[in-house]
DNA sequence: GTTTCGAGTCGAATCGATTCGAAACCCTCG
DNA sequence: CGAGGGTTTCGAATCGATTCGACTCGAAAC
């Protein structure tokens, strides 16, 4: 027997102890093709004997060309992405399809406007697809990368590139449908909170040059398209500098509520349930009660339970898409092609819209 | 030149085109060792030609024993672990480090009480390192694989084993300091809401016989001691069954509350800033109000934006200490056998503390 | 008694790089 | 003109498995 010192045991060492051949070892560990059980019962016995913990997952995976691992890629810090419910929703979905494959989940942080810095970070990882849950709107250099890679992607909306294998909604049309909801309660009144249109859009008022009508598959501006469709173009539209955050629903909401009372809105219609829950904080600390004096709808149908109220919102049951997205990848790892899907949403009526006083 | 159909270009084929050895080529891409400028480029310029992406992440990982993934191990599902925001805060100060390695974050979720279903999904997978950040007390039968596997360890002090690296804080001081912290406002009617004793411990009162002195390193048990050694034994103890969460404080804080007024504690110290957050919601559910009616501690030191208090805490700056796990890892992967640390906390007077009335 | 068949085993090629020692090359100096 | 020295380049071994075709052997079929 070839000593090889303190190193870790191969398949030929254990092969070699059990007196068969390197080939056959493998064959007792994958399962595949038939072996005596006699032989098995020695070969799990040498490996036992010298601590062998199953086949080298590194040279496995070359020769497999698999990995076994998916990226998901985050933009900004983690923590921010983290913040956001849904994106934990769908990340929950994703990882409880992977298990049963089983594949892992690679998180790969892009601190935003790095640029090109995501390139060389994701070069050297073997990567069996790539899904963008935690990214927003705009070109994104990793998509280049990966294509010319052969790496499949996957995402929820955005980017929206053609190379891009999406689970999305139809942003226009649920933003229709909340909006319709606020309209039919009476409110006349009502106002927008937009999730950045650009990864470059700073917080404020939307610049009507931020707005193109033809990316209605961004979720930001669909769903302001979808807003203004019910609403008219003139009703007033302010967008969070940071994505679906608290802080910024909040400092959007004293924005749009700290004026005098015959010019401040009836209603509220934001962009996610986030956004919403910053909104009313910021209303109770004027003074304003929801959903008497203010109506208020989310979006995205997450839970939040420090939350003293259910919120109107377009449940978009983040989990289930999760678990499509989960499900798209391990096709194509199977080898079949899937195409996009889109999926439904539905309107669920909470305890933060009412008719106005 | 030999024709490969339409598989990806490999280092053999631009060698090939640019007319070098396949080694010379990998000088290039790999930068090591001395290449003539002329000769750089023309391997460049052949690998743009047939779009050569840079070295098989597998093949190069296979041949440098490292695959540029660490594992983070988490218990419970997804959703849930994400839900604790100073986990969170500890993977961001995590990835921070790690992205100057390079090296990528590889989720491993580890439905709870699932026990060695954990390593048939370990196995296959290609480690460098694993971090347990999100794990609860107790035994973990991946441990004792990846010691088998030679895998490096790391934790924030559970699993408490000693082939693990260390970032701890020494949990029973800090529990005494806060706790010291409210005896001097006067305070003597104290209750505490601890995190779960054990994986397997239900919410409610805490049992004597899950507080195991020996296991002050385990936060749940070293801060339950702490406070036991300022208020006493028979000071209320409550715990919640699923670790730290909204719900868990809220339904704790509710029991110990919900009582004659003679009865009911003037403040209750917790283990956790979110179980503090579901405590003050309770009490305010219950007409209390807080510093006022009831003094309440956190634990923890992290962000919650959505409340209107400043929780008084111990602040165990997770990013931080996320950052140093990062630093250990590193300097584990460059050869050297770093040692377990020990970091300090610091006591973070909040608006949730006053003295009785 | 020969042929056929299938279960079980094995050898060799392969996945796609990295790395080390040796070879080749071009100068410069004695 | 040959030795010495530095810079580039190259060939071959290696990382640790998987996989395919070929081979062996005993039992069943004829």
């Amino acid at each position: 027997m070839v000593t090889r010192g303190q190193a870790r045991p191969t398949l030929r060492d254990v092969a070699e102890r059990a007196g068969v051949s390197v080939s056959t070892a493998s064959l007792v560990f994958s399962g595949k093709g038939p072996v005596a059980v006699a032989t098995g019962d020695r070969v799990r016995a040498a490996a036992t004997e010298l601590g062998f913990t199953g086949p080298n997952p590194l040279a496995s995976s070359l020769r497999q060309g698999r990995s076994g691992a998916i990226g998901v890629l985050v933009e900004g810090r983690l923590r921010m992405a983290f913040r956001d419910p849904f994106a934990i929703a769908v990340l929950d979905g994703l990882a409880e399809v992977l298990e049963t494959v089983p594949t892992g989940m690679l998180l790969i942080g892009q601190p935003s406007g790095s640029g090109e810095s995501v390139v060389p970070q994701l070069a050297p990882l073997a990567l069996d697809a790539v899904v963008f849950s935690l990214c927003g709107p705009g070109e994104n250099p990793a998509v280049e990368h990966l294509a010319a890679r052969g790496v499949p992607m996957f995402s929820t909306g955005v980017p929206g590139d053609r190379r891009i294998t999406q689970v999305r909604i139809d942003e226009r049309a649920a933003g229709i449908a909340i909006a319709e909801h606020v309209r039919s309660l009476g409110h006349r009144r009502v106002a927008h909170v937009a999730m950045p249109m650009l990864p470059t859009s700073t917080a404020g008022p939307v610049p009507d040059a931020e707005v193109r009508p033809g990316e209605a598959n961004v979720p930001s501006v669909g769903r302001l398209l979808g807003f203004r469709d019910v609403f008219g173009a003139d009703a007033a539209a302010v967008q969070t500098g940071d994505g679906s955050s608290f802080e910024g629903g909040r400092i959007a909401g004293r924005s749009l509520l700290d004026v005098p009372e015959r010019e401040r809105p009836t209603a509220i219609v934001t962009q996610s349930d986030v956004i919403a829950a910053g909104v009313i904080v910021a209303a109770e600390e004027l003074g304003l009660r929801v959903p008497d004096d203010l109506s208020v709808t989310g979006f995205d149908g997450v839970d939040l339970p420090w939350l003293p109220h259910r919120i109107t919102t377009m449940d978009q049951q983040g989990r289930e898409k999760g678990r499509i997205l989960g499900t798209l990848v391990r096709k194509r790892l199977d080898g079949t092609r899937p195409r996009s899907v889109t999926q439904p949403v539905q309107l669920r009526v909470g305890t933060t819209t009412a008719p106005p006083a």
